[in-house]
DNA sequence: AATCCGGGGCC
DNA sequence: GGCCCAGGATT
């Protein structure tokens, strides 16, 4: 389809209001493609408060690719640590490195490289393209499904391949391929504060009178998703073990959750469990091997942890021991006052608060 | 096409 | 409790 000039009166709409009422973004203030990369990893699926800080962090520590190339993976998670999917930050660390050694440590400005880098897919290639270079590339994430699906009342679920396909074909021929990068942003910005998925503003917005959803009185109905989320339940008992000033880790590395980062010995279980039948499992023989724990404290009991697609019901029980048997060779040791230096998961990090808490009552 | 991968904020 | 967030990779 060729492009009308109804559809590029909406993005001159859309620009328009976004002069006016655009959110002041640090990552705006540039057209450095390695500092909009690190933005817009860090935006997937985690809104501009929530990634904020990380941002300002991840930059200050690592301002080039070269200097993010250089780092340790481990120094990399550490900060991600808190923010979620964590392979976006070893993805990151991977891309950097391919850079460094396969693009002169020069950020790629063709589409189709940026788009084979790991971690980066159609919305990431289309915002850098667009962002650093003003490339006509359309985004299409979560907003713009929703604006698009209102505007039109367009019911194709968006999370089909025939949904995905119509939304890009329409984003790409409502996109001012002149004014790409401000049309993008602006579309983004006015998903995020006008056309928002609860409590639209409906009644100050500048398309009411042309949005069928808005005619049709169901704009909450958009966008139509055909899937629902599901999940499912983990038990996961944590061992705080107390050797002297020591005590030990593992590292996560199965396609799981938190891949990458640090915990202490963990069972799993496939239901519920206290102490007792936990100390008679296998794996409890597998980790203490054949002595038994001493001043036993559960800190945590049954802490419930919900995740997207999983719920963690959480016991961490600190305990001492008075000497070390080999079965512990196969974890980490470290020195108590190291823990800070191991990037850990949030669960983990509420542990540590807890044991804080109690030690101060 | 379906499922997985975190954490937080909102109603 | 369910939904969504500047999505992408894996199966």
């Amino acid at each position: 389809m060729k492009q009308t000039d109804k559809d590029i009166e909406i993005s001159t709409m859309l620009v328009d209001w976004y002069k006016e009422n655009q959110r002041d973004l640090p990552w705006r203030q540039t057209t450095d493609p390695y500092k909009i990369w690190i933005s817009e990893i860090i935006l997937q699926q985690t809104r501009v408060v929530q990634g904020l800080d990380y941002y300002y962090r991840f930059i200050d520590r690592f301002p080039t690719v070269d200097a993010l190339a250089a780092a340790s993976e481990e120094e990399v998670l550490k900060y991600w640590q808190g923010l979620g999917y964590y392979s976006r930050a070893r993805n990151l660390h991977a891309s950097a490195q391919y850079i460094m050694l396969h693009c002169g440590g020069i950020f790629p400005s063709s589409y189709e490289t940026i788009l084979s880098l790991k971690g980066i897919g159609e919305y990431t290639a289309a915002a850098i393209a667009s962002f650093a270079w003003n490339m006509p590339y359309p985004v299409v994430d979560g907003n713009v499904y929703r604006v698009f699906s209102r505007l039109f009342a367009l019911d194709t679920p968006i999370d089909t391949g025939k949904g995905k396909k119509e939304f890009y074909e329409l984003a790409n021929m409502l996109i001012n391929p002149s004014n790409a990068s401000m049309h993008n942003q602006a579309v983004m910005d006015f998903g995020a504060l006008v056309c928002t998925p609860q409590a639209p503003s409906c009644t100050s917005c500048p398309f009411q009178h042309k949005c069928l959803a808005f005619a049709g009185g169901n704009v909450l109905d958009y966008p139509v998703k055909q899937h629902k989320t599901k999940s499912r339940n983990r038990y996961f008992n944590y061992f705080h073990i107390e050797w002297n000033d020591r005590t030990f880790l593992s590292r996560r590395d199965k396609s799981d959750i938190w891949k990458g980062l640090y915990e202490f010995p963990l069972i799993e279980t496939g239901q519920s469990v206290n102490f007792t039948e936990l100390s008679s499992l296998p794996d409890f023989k597998a980790i203490f091997g054949f002595q038994t724990p001493l001043d036993i404290m559960l800190v945590l009991n049954e802490k419930k942890h919900v995740l997207s697609h999983q719920v963690i019901y959480a016991n961490f029980y600190k305990v001492r021991i008075s000497n070390k048997d080999s079965a512990l060779d196969k974890f980490i040791e470290i020195n108590s006052s190291e823990l800070d230096n191991y990037a850990i998961s949030r669960l983990t990090h509420i542990y540590f608060d807890k044991l804080a808490e109690s030690f101060a009552n």
